[in-house]
DNA sequence: TGTTGACTTCGAGTGCACTCTAACTTCTAG
DNA sequence: CTAGAAGTTAGAGTGCACTCGAAGTCAACA
């Protein structure tokens, strides 16, 4: 249970720098944590959890600006509980949806990659290289599209 | 196979925007693609295909500056298959990593918004909202941390 | 006591991937 | 023949997510 650690112990734990840490709190992400004497922060075992909860965010690709949202909820209190459940749910839509595109695209990629394999056995056969490869499987293939909003 | 797509054609087909099209092909991403009288860009099948494999590309997220560097030994024949099937290895190893870390995210937002349920359900128990929550299950939690190259 | 080093704040700078503007040309319909 | 739509270029601008610089503060130690 140790709760008071430093900017870099908690830079070196969670892959983030300091930068980030700071920039983190300054755009209210992160609450104001905890100081020692002299200004200099001490992170909890709560903001740890809670910087850990951000960067499960951030690796499914959640924009800051929804962190913020998501994060302004969250201090709000217990009455934001069913908004937050629902920026979740539909976060989680997305996201599944997006692995899903990887998945689809990898595959892809494995095929490709075994088109190689076999040009790379029997070097250029007729028509120079046409390279319209191995893509002979139809797929959804859809990207989030940037929109105006 | 009607191979003269116009640009706004290619737009609607592949959900890019025609400047995103002529911005590809300015930085090479896409080779000087087939022009009608008068200069208007004019698509063939095989650009289609290129271009449906680099949004495969960026799909998994691979960086502008690596599928530049595809698109250049693409360009210089077929000695270098090789080197690109090197290449898309190496890139389905990070994003198959990259889909792992979004399955384990997901699972923890899945369990995040089980745990907002159950608070839903019986309302704030003691100690004011503690928010330490359904985290209790320690997975890898590694995230892509940008290093100074 | 003075200097080292780790921190602090705030504002500015960076890199990526587009996205748009301005000025111009060309095709199509009335 | 003219209006309008749709394309062209080079270059500038935008938004996001950091990342860093400058100047200052503080605790500890030779």
């Amino acid at each position: 249970m140790e709760s008071h650690l430093s900017i870099d112990e908690v830079a070196k734990r969670t892959g983030l720098t300091p930068y980030t840490l700071r920039y983190y709190e300054r755009i209210g992400l992160i609450a104001p944590v905890g100081r020692a004497s002299g200004g200099q922060r001490r992170y909890a075992a709560s903001d740890m959890a809670w910087v850990e909860f951000l960067l499960r965010l951030r690796t499914t690709h959640m924009p800051i600006g929804k962190m913020q949202a998501f994060a302004k909820l969250r201090s709000a209190g217990d009455s934001t509980v069913l908004d937050r459940r629902r920026m979740l749910e539909e976060h989680l839509t997305d996201v599944l949806a997006e692995i899903e595109a990887m998945r689809q695209s990898a595959k892809a990629l494995q095929a490709k990659i075994a088109h190689y394999r076999s040009l790379e056995q029997s070097p250029a056969s007729d028509s120079i290289s046409d390279e319209g490869d191995a893509d002979e499987h139809r797929k959804p293939l859809r990207t989030r599209t940037r929109q105006t909003t």
